[in-house]
DNA sequence: TTCCTATTTTTGTGATCACATTAGCGCCAT
DNA sequence: ATGGCGCTAATGTGATCACAAAAATAGGAA
C-alpha cells in the first residue's frame, strides 16, 4: 500500500535528445577510436557511471555495445578492459581494412565532385598540423576523418560501419603506435589518394588506400 | 531500517555455466540468422524475458548487442523487431560477402586436409536432404554450418566475426529467399568448392565462393 | 458507418538494491 | 624479508520499481 517515493528522478533541466546509454556510448566509442586508452586500461561500470552522471544500467548497456563490436573486451570475470591485441590480430585486421578500404574507395570515385576533393585536401592540412605539434589522439582522429570523408561519399554504410568496427578494434593499439613512430608530415599515401581521385585513376587510388591501411600497421607486427 | 526482502532471487536449481544474458544473447541470434523470424517481426523485452524465463535486464542487454551487431533494428521509440532490409542494403550486404568469403576461403586452402573436405561433402549431403525436406530452417543452418567449416580452416577470428554479423543481417531476408524458390538440390557451387578444394586451385575457389554468394542474393534485389 | 479523441494498457528507460564473486591488501608465521 | 592465508572492499549480475512516452482500444459525434 504505501505510498511513498513518488519522486527520485534527478531534475534532468537539461535537455537529452538521446537517451542515457547512447550518450555514454557514442563517447567511449569516440574515445576509445581515437587512441585515447592505453591497450590493456581497464574500467568499471560504476566508474563510467560516475564520469557520465548515470547510473550503472546505462553504462552497462554502452559498455555491452561496445564489446558487441570489439572496442572493448572482457575477462572471464566481468570485467572490462580496452583489448591487447596479438599479433596475429593486428595483421588480420589490417587485412581488413586492406579489403574494405580500397573497395569503398573505388565505390567513392564516381561520385567524388570537386568539393570532396578539396575538403580531402584540407584535412591533410590539418593532420599534418597533429604531425608537427606531436598530438597523437589530434592525427588519429583527423586521419580516420580523411577516410571517413571518402567513404561517405561510396553510399554504403554496411559496409562503412563494418569499417569504423575495426577501427575499433585498433584504436588503442593506433595509439600504441603513432606514439613510437612521431611523425612529422602528412603521410605521402594520403597525396596520392588525393591524386588519384582527381585523375579518376581507380588502380591507383586501390592501391594507395591498401598501401596507406598497410604501412602504419605492418610496423607493430615485429 | 525495515529489513525486509531477504530473498528474492529465483530457486536457480539448473546450472548456468554461462550468464543469463548470454544465453538469451545466444539464443535469439542463432535464431535470427538461421532465419526462424520473419522481416519486420517485432518483439519486447518483457516478452522476451518471459521466454526465457528472465527479467527484462539480461533480455535488454542481449537486445541491445544483437541491434549493435545489426541483427536487430530499433525505432525511434525504442521499439525492437527484425530488419527489413532494402534493396541497395541487401545488394550490398551480397557484397561484403562477396568481398569476405573468396578471403577466407583462400586462407582455409592451404589448410585444408582431406577430413576437412570430407566433412564438407558429408554436410553437402544433410543440406541436399534439408532442400529434400522443404525444411527452409535446416536448410539455412546447415549451408552456413558449410561456409563456417570452411572458414574456421583460415585461423582468422574477425575476418569470421564480420562475415557472421553480415549473415546475422541477411538472417530474416534469406528466409524469405528460401521460401520463395524452394530449392530441390545441394547448390551447384557447393560441389565446385569442394572440387575446387581437393584441386588445390585458388583461383576455381574463389570464383566458385564469390558465385554460392551472390547467386541467391541476387534474385531478391528485384 | 467512419473518423477523431480520450482513456487505458503496454513498453522502454533508468535507478536502486541484494547477492555472489573476485580482486586487493594487510597480517602473521617461517 | 617473503610467501601464504584470510579478510575487506569493490565489482558485475539480475530483479524490481517508478515514470514517461507511445500504442491500442474504446467511445462518441458527425
Amino acid at each position: 500500500m504505501i505510498p511513498q517515493t513518488p519522486i527520485h528522478q534527478p531534475p534532468k533541466v537539461g535537455d537529452t535528445a538521446t537517451s542515457a546509454h547512447d550518450r555514454v556510448y557514442r563517447t567511449l566509442r569516440t574515445q576509445i577510436m581515437h587512441g585515447e586508452f592505453r591497450p590493456g586500461q581497464s574500467m568499471t561500470l560504476r566508474g563510467i557511471g560516475k564520469t557520465f552522471g548515470v547510473s550503472m544500467t546505462p553504462a552497462r548497456e554502452a559498455v555491452r555495445r561496445l564489446v558487441a563490436e570489439g572496442g572493448l573486451s572482457l575477462s572471464s570475470s566481468g570485467r572490462v578492459a580496452t583489448p591487447e591485441l596479438s599479433s596475429e590480430r593486428i595483421e588480420e585486421l589490417a587485412s581488413l581494412r586492406a579489403l574494405l578500404e580500397p573497395e569503398l574507395a573505388s565505390r567513392a570515385l564516381p561520385r567524388a565532385h570537386l568539393a570532396l576533393i578539396d575538403r580531402l585536401q584540407a584535412i591533410n592540412a590539418t593532420i599534418a598540423e597533429c604531425a608537427a605539434k606531436h598530438d597523437d589522439v589530434g592525427y588519429i582522429r583527423t586521419n580516420l576523418e580523411f577516410h571517413r570523408t571518402l567513404y561517405l561519399r561510396a553510399q554504403a554504410p554496411a559496409m562503412l560501419a563494418l569499417t569504423e568496427t575495426v577501427w575499433l578494434q585498433l584504436g588503442p593499439t593506433m595509439r600504441a603506435l603513432y606514439a613510437r613512430l612521431n611523425r612529422t608530415e602528412v603521410p605521402h599515401n594520403h597525396r596520392l589518394i588525393v591524386s588519384a581521385l582527381r585523375a579518376g585513376d581507380e588502380p591507383s587510388l586501390r592501391l594507395a588506400l591498401r598501401s596507406d591501411v598497410t604501412q602504419g600497421l605492418r610496423l607493430l607486427v615485429v
